[in-house]
DNA sequence: TTTTTTGCAAATGGTTTGCATCCTT
DNA sequence: AAGGATGCAAACCATTTGCAAAAAA
């Protein structure tokens, strides 16, 4: 059995829920797919393959791939949640573009340092983590005046 | 007049918007609030102090405010967003704790010179940021099993 | 004057929830 | 068995938007 499920198993059971069919197509699907995405797409992706799963056990297993630490949300500034799985994905984090929309990926250990540093200060045990900036890129700060 | 309102008025130009008395107003109440608040509040504390703005005219006053520099959109893991003046709040991120709740702020130079040399090697300018770790606080540690 | 803004109320739409039924453990 | 979980459809509710009147530039 591959870990993700034995690590969302375990979750599952220390936390006095159960592992059901609906949760295994559920966390599948979103490891199957290799980049943000959001409830819907999920949705769309278990539709796709013939798999029936309900919106509302969708929106309710998220939060609970998201406590397992299988999936960590992303993409904070908008409207609705983002998510990606943990793997692969430890490291990036996100300069949004105010202007574009343009969503910029870069990583750095120097970061994941920074974190583990601070959560040592202050006796405070990680899941995720989630690093954001905003303001305006390479192309746009060409066209757009930002404020002084 | 002070730097916040001629920083506002700046930016509206900029963008070719106007400065309006229920612009001025939000601003004020805006700054009036030395924690993390949200438009409801907003709201609240100018119908408390006499001010009629509509609640449409402060959603659509909100994104202006960060756009321009003055606020930015804090505690994302909420479902409505947040805001906090940038005033004497430039320095600190956040710690939620999945299992009670609490946010712990911290601040760090490193953090800030971090995202400087970030924006440096992607020819990003910056406006704000956000940094959140999710985990266990000290107190949760001990009494929830995370997973593993 | 021209363009933007405001306020109202209605619409939006992602997310949540009540409830009866179904399924893990 | 018993406590969760699912699906459906209805409810939520913060936020957005259309429109006509009002105000800034």
């Amino acid at each position: 059995m591959n870990t993700r499920e034995e690590q969302f198993r375990r979750y599952l059971k220390s936390s006095g829920l159960k592992f059901t069919p609906e949760r295994r197509l559920i966390l599948g699907a979103a490891f199957s797919i290799d980049e943000h995405f959001e409830a819907e797409e999920l949705f769309l992706k278990l539709w796709q393959q013939g798999d029936r799963v309900s919106k509302a056990t969708i929106y309710r297993t998220l939060p609970l791939l998201v406590k397992s630490g299988l999936l960590r949300e992303v993409v904070f500034g908008e409207k609705h949640a983002h998510y990606e799985h943990v793997y692969g994905h430890q490291h990036h984090e996100h300069l949004v573009c105010i202007n574009c929309g343009k969503i910029i990926e870069v990583s750095s250990e120097l970061l994941e340092n920074l974190q583990t540093e601070i959560c040592e200060q202050h006796d405070f045990e990680a899941i995720s983590h989630k690093f954001e900036i905003t303001g305006y890129c390479k192309d746009c700060r060409l066209t757009v005046v930002p404020p002084l």
